[in-house]
DNA sequence: GAATATTAGTTGGTTTTGTAACTAACAAGG
DNA sequence: CCTTGTTAGTTACAAAACCAACTAATATTC
């Protein structure tokens, strides 16, 4: 077995990147689960909406990388809960634009300050520095430049 | 909606950590599955085991913070597939000590090799002090400091 | 040392995800 | 127009994750 090796597993970065992902999401998740009993992919999708403003459910998928099976089971669960409402769009009857609720931008401003504050209290142990070069790294490994 | 406001939704901290964590783990994940037809689970157990040496399962969930039910069906399936063998201990009649067979071996030789060079061309684009930071910092938040 | 609590690991049932096939609307070529 | 192809979104079924209850072994307490 290769043991004195330099490359330890808890250097590998997916490896790294998955638990800091977990263990931040599992944290936040008690806000939209316990409060509003959403899913991620929910919350995620509010997010998208409350931030960004009414937009289809294709633009969500472009945007988020979350596959539309996904998207449209989360849009049908938040339309069930009254926190959005779809129109069929005149130019295109095959696409919905999807709006929130009054309701639903409430649930989006609260969760919104949460992220806000969340995010600061993650960022809070380091400088402004590194906290800058570990956005622009992530952002350039998850691709999301191009959105 | 709040719309003109300084936090972006592609800077909130768990959203880039889950994006990246997500794309490095698929992009990775052709090595394990396609190869070896292994889970996410399997190959993080077998990772441990040839990286760390023989355990019990409940180390295992120690250090990676996987659940013991996803343990116990991954050491399952890795057993299937001759590449663990398990021994009660003689201190301790519940617990099993977990060892990779040769094959085990040969397939984590395989993927820690994958894994080295999937970690240089994922950090390839960056300086070194920019990676070292980034590493400290997702080592912080995934808490792993303490394993 | 018998009763109770705790721990390592497993199993069963439910929820969530992933994959692929599907419907309905549009587009292009003839 | 009318086939053929493509696209937005949904649904059905299978795979995987989650949670709670379980078994068997050990620890504790009286």
């Amino acid at each position: 077995m290769v043991k004195n090796d330099d490359f330890d597993l808890r250097d590998f970065l997916p490896y790294l990147l998955t638990q800091a992902a977990e263990r931040s999401s599992l944290a936040f998740q008690r806000h939209y689960k316990e409060r509003y009993g959403m899913l991620r992919t929910e919350w995620r999708v509010l997010l998208h909406l409350g931030r960004y403003g009414a937009m289809t459910a294709k633009e969500i998928c472009r945007r988020s990388h979350i596959h539309k099976t996904k998207v449209s089971r989360a849009v049908a669960a938040l339309e069930k809960k009254r926190y959005l409402s779809r129109s069929v769009m005149d130019a295109d009857r095959r696409q919905e634009l999807l709006n929130l609720t009054a309701s639903g931008d409430g649930v989006f401003r609260d969760l919104y300050q949460e992220a806000r504050r969340f995010d600061e209290a993650l960022t809070a142990p380091f400088s402004d520095e590194d906290v800058a070069v570990l956005r622009r790294m992530l952002a350039r490994m998850a691709d999301l430049d191009q959105v």
